[in-house]
DNA sequence: CGAGTCGATGACACCGCGGTGACAGATCGA
DNA sequence: TCGATCTGTCACCGCGGTGTCATCGACTCG
């Protein structure tokens, strides 16, 4: 499923949802999830702010009307306590909801019925707006990946510098750890294309990743080879 | 005059507009200022992203339909540098515009024709998300700048005078300190394009920051750099 | 007009990165 | 068993990114 990242860190972006209409709301719930989006569902307002606090969601849909608390409440209480972007569903087209809605902190006002494509990208456009407050980091196992310092930590021990080469490497060996990446395909995803000399330099960069994050770099432990197809990293 | 500040700064929020129809722009136009708004409008796309270099702007509103330059291009191109909060107008209803936009980086999108109070409650709803970071000093650790002084406090020494060009590279590498902020970045926040030329003269920008605010500027400690990526800004 | 400031540019040193050649060892098939 | 191929290892080198310094032109202000 294609999950939406946090600046391609694992952690898929959380979403509370709050209405009244149980169809609706399944209906909403099923279309975010589709979009990669963990979903939580509520039906009143109430339990919306219980969410809220229980699980600290990344945004928030919630239907203006609901009881016993509506929506507008609950926008309020939620804007009180946290800059957490907030999405206002409703039936009626009044700009007097329009007005409150925002009045009362919302960042974005939606009518009934809207196409789950255009929610979807509304929501996209909110959560971007909180997503540089997350890490851009991969981890797999014991290694953490830092993408933007350009750094590899392992376990506890201070993280390693890495080259640009060796980040982007690395960078593909961790999205598939355990498994052999083809050297075709390190390849094509470090310089972009495939022949006898990058073939040479690969075993290069591989010789000198092992240099950094190998114990013994002679008996490489982390680093595995494939022998005729390619490499793999070994976790845990 | 109601004016729009800048948390308590005093200066109104300076919004961007860009839209060919004349008398549509004079009556948005007429409209933020109404509200008080700072506002600047242009009449193309090229012309938009003129102003949006000058005048770095705190909202902007585009037209999709422009010429030369369309509105989801300008969009991009400002998203490139800048994540300024961006709204798209139109008159056409297509999803596919919609997703476009929302594609390109855009924040809302509104539907021609639109009430003027839905469009202010919109256009407050959106500047409210960059605020924070127009309080007239933002602060990260020990650091203190002062974009009104221009002065940076470190600690309880005494503030540092800083230079246009100064203020602008440590606004943007504040905004997220601790963060790897790319050259590219930089050189687009600061000087709107990012060629070689520009590329040489951010060398010596950081060179002279570090003059200015490290300890042992041949050590720096504040002003650290990420190789092959950017520089940080290390606090406490 | 002169002093001072600011940003741009040129020049140069340093060093890390990435590429290359050479060779040793391992593996496997003929 | 021999040779071909793959893989690992090491020394070496050129390039480019980065830091540093000197200098120059534009601009402001007294």
């Amino acid at each position: 499923m294609n999950r939406v990242d946090a600046a391609e860190s694992g952690r898929p972006l959380k979403v509370l949802v709050a209405d009244d209409d149980a169809d609706l709301l399944a209906l909403i719930g099923f279309t975010l999830n589709q979009a990669g989006f963990e979903v939580r569902t509520v039906n009143d307002g109430s339990a919306a702010l219980r969410a809220f606090v229980a699980e600290s969601p990344d945004c928030v849909l919630l239907d203006i009307n609901m009881s016993p608390l509506d929506g507008l409440q609950v926008c309020r209480e939620i804007r009180d306590r946290s800059r957490v972007p907030i999405m206002m569903l409703t039936v009626r087209d009044q700009e007097e909801d329009l007005l409150a809605a925002f009045d009362s902190g919302a960042d974005d006002y939606v009518r009934k019925p809207f196409s789950p494509r255009a929610l979807i990208a509304r929501v996209r456009a909110l959560a971007r707006r909180v997503e540089p407050l997350r890490t851009g980091s991969i981890a797999a196992g014991n290694l953490n990946l830092d993408l933007e310092q350009h750094t590899l930590q392992l376990g506890a021990a201070a993280p390693l510098r890495l080259t640009p080469l060796e980040l982007k490497a690395l960078h593909l060996l961790m999205t598939s750890p355990g498994r052999t990446v083809t050297a075709e395909r390190l390849l094509l995803h470090v310089w972009g294309r495939s022949t006898s000399r990058e073939r040479r330099t690969l075993k290069q960069l591989i010789y000198r990743l092992r240099q950094k994050l190998e114990v013994d770099p002679s008996a490489p432990l982390v680093l595995q080879t494939t022998p005729g197809a390619g490499y793999k990293l070994v976790v845990e």
